[in-house]
DNA sequence: TATGAATGAGACTTCATTCAT
DNA sequence: GATGAATGAAGTCTCATTCAT
C-alpha cells in the first residue's frame, strides 16, 4: 500500500502535467491525492519544494532504469540503441512526468533554472554514449554536444506528437522507426 | 514609430517568454510596454485574447517568411533545405516567441488546445514538403507524419540547447550541422 | 474629505490597538476603512509596510506637535513642564496609537526592533531636555539617561491606568498631579 | 529533575516572550520544551489554558516572594523600599515573564482582560503600601491610586530601558537610583 | 485613446487541534 | 503519559478586470 508522500507525488505530477506549475493548485493536488490540504504542508515545505522533489526523484528513477538496461548490453551499438529504446519507453510510461519537464523548461524563475540543470545533466549522460560511439568509429559526427541535443529533441518530439494528435504511438514499430531515424542521422552503421 | 498595440504585443511576448502565460502579469506587460494597465484593456478584451492574438499574428509572420523564401527555390531538395534553414533562422530571430509557444504547448486549458491547433497546422506544412520529397524519390521514409514531427523536434532542440547552455548557436556552420543531421536522418541524397 | 490612504491608516490603528499586530487582520482593517481588501494592497506592499508606515507617520506627528508647543516657552522649566503636558495630552488624544506602540514594543521580530528604534529616538528627545535642565542647575540628577526612561515610564503608566480602570483621566487636575510627581522626582524646583 | 509540565511552562514563557501570544506556536513551545506537540495537549486543554496557567502561576510566585521579603521589615519606610527593591529584582530575574505580561496587557481579547485583572490586583497591592505610608504621614500625596500606577510605570520603564538599550541594569547602584527617584517623587523622607 | 484607483475571487500558507497508536 | 501524522479554518497576498475620468 502506498504511503501518503507517494500519493501526493503522483497526484502532483498529474495535476502539474495538466495545468503547469502555476496553474496547478495545492487544492487540486490534495483532492487528487485524497488528503487534506494541510497534509501537503506536513510533508513538503511549500509548492516549490514539492515540485523540486518530484523532478529530482523522477529523474533519478529514469536514470536508474536506463543505466540498468544499458549495462546489460555488450557493444556500443547495442548500448546506444538500448538507450534510445529505453528513453522512448520511459517517456511512454511517464508521459505526465515528461509533460511537467517540458512545460517547465522555459522561463527565468529559479525553479526553472534548477530544472534545467537536471535536464542538462541528463543530456550530458546521452552525450557520453555519443562520444563513446564516435571513439569506436561506429558513427561519425563532428559535434557530439549538438548531436546529443538533437537526439533529445527527437525524443521530445514524440511527446509533442502524441499531444498534438491525441493518439499514442507506443507500438514497437513506431519506436523502431524513430530509433532508425536517429541512428541514420548520425550515420551509425550496423556492423554485420 | 511603433503604435501602442505593437508595443503591447512585443512587451507581452517578452513577459510571457520569461514567466509563462500564468506567470506573466498584465501589470508586467504594461510596464514593459510603457503604458498604463488600463490601456491593455482598451486594445484587448482580456489576457487570453492578448495571448491568442500574439500566437496567431506571430505564426502568420513565420509562415509568410518561410513561404516567401521557399518559393524562390526551384527543386524540392533546395526547397527542403531552405525550409530547414528558414525555420532555424526564424527561431534564432524570435527566441522569445518560440519560448512562448513551447512553454504553452503542454496542458489541458483551452488556450493550450487552441495553440496546439496552430502548431499542428505548422507541422502539417512541414509534412507537405516531406511528402513532396518522397514522391520525387529524393528521400525514402515510410512515415511522413512521424518524420515531420522529428524534424520539428530537432528544430526545437536548438532552443533547448541555447536555454541550457546560455550561449547562442547562430553561426552558419552550426545551422549547417543541424540541417545536415536532419537530411541524413531522412536519407536525402544531394543530386550532383 | 479624507483620502483612501488616510482612511486605511486610521482603520489600521484602531484594529491593531484592539487586536495587536498579529491579531489584526487585513480583512478587519478593510472593513473598518470601508474599502475592499485589495485596496489595502494597492496603497501598501503588505501588512508590515502598513504597520511601519503608521508608526513612522504617527511619531512624526507627535514630535512636531511637541516641538511646536515647547518652542513657544522661554525658560527650561516651562519647557520641561510643557513637554510633560504635551506628551500627556497627545497620549490622551491618541490612545489607540499608543496602545499599538506599547503592545508592539516587546518581542524579537524585525518590525519590533524597528519600532524600538523609533521609540528610542523619542526618548533621546526627552533626555535632551533633561540634560538641558541639569546644565542650568534647575534639577539635579546623576543619570539623565535613566531619568528620561523613568519619565517615559510614568507617562505610559497613564495608559496602563486607563486600560486597567476603564475610565479616562483627562482632566487638567489629573495631568497636573502626574506632572508634579515627575518634577518632584527629579527635584525640579520652581524658581520664584 | 524538572517534570514535563514545568518544562512546558518554561518553554512557553520563553516562546511567548519572544513572539507574543499569537506569534508563539505550539510547535515552537514543543520544540523548546523538547517534547512532542501532542504532549502539550496532554497537559493543557489548549493554547489559552496554557497561557492563563502561566500568568496565574507566575504572578503567585512573584507575590509570595515580595510578601515574604517585605514581612521581615519593621517600619513602613523600609517596607516600601523593600517592595520597590523586590519588584525590581523580580523583574530582573524574570524578564521573559514580564515581557509576556507587558505585551499582552493591551487589547480586547478575553485572555487580555483576564490578564489585566491579575495586574490590577497586583497594583492594588502596591497601593496598599502607598496608603499605609500616607497614613503614617511619611509621604504626602493626594491620589494614592494614581501614585501606585506611577510607581508601577517606573518599574516597567526599567524593562523598556533594557529592551531599548540591549544592556542590563542589574547593578545595585542602578536599582538605588531608580528607587530614589520613586521615593523622591512621592516626597518620602527618610527618618533619621 | 488612455489612465490608474479600486475591486474581490482565489491562490498559498500557517497552525491550533484531534486522534489512533 | 506521550507521540506525531493528519486536518481544515482562517489568514496574507496576487492579479485580472472594471470604470469614472
Amino acid at each position: 500500500m502506498k504511503n501518503t508522500k507517494e500519493l501526493i507525488m503522483e497526484a502532483a505530477i498529474k495535476e502539474i502535467s495538466e495545468k503547469g506549475y502555476l496553474g496547478a493548485t495545492m487544492d487540486g493536488i490534495a483532492v487528487k491525492a485524497g488528503v487534506a490540504k494541510g497534509t501537503l504542508y506536513y510533508h513538503f515545505n511549500n509548492k516549490e519544494d514539492l515540485f523540486n522533489y518530484i523532478i529530482k526523484e523522477g529523474m533519478n528513477l529514469v536514470k536508474n532504469d536506463i543505466e540498468e538496461a544499458v549495462a546489460n548490453e555488450k557493444n556500443i551499438i547495442d548500448k546506444f540503441e538500448k538507450l534510445c529504446y529505453m528513453q522512448l519507453k520511459i517517456i511512454y510510461d511517464n508521459k505526465d512526468f515528461f509533460k511537467v519537464i517540458m512545460s517547465q523548461l522555459w522561463g527565468i524563475e529559479i525553479r526553472q533554472t534548477e530544472l534545467r540543470d537536471v535536464v542538462k545533466d541528463y543530456i550530458s549522460y546521452i552525450e557520453k554514449y555519443v562520444k563513446e560511439a564516435m571513439d569506436e568509429k561506429v558513427i561519425n559526427v563532428d559535434d557530439t554536444h549538438l548531436i546529443a541535443y538533437a537526439v533529445f529533441g527527437i525524443m521530445t518530439s514524440v511527446t509533442v506528437f502524441e499531444l498534438l494528435n491525441d493518439k499514442e504511438i507506443n507500438s514497437i514499430e513506431d519506436a523502431e522507426k524513430i530509433i532508425n531515424y536517429i541512428l541514420n542521422g548520425i550515420g551509425l552503421k550496423k556492423q554485420i
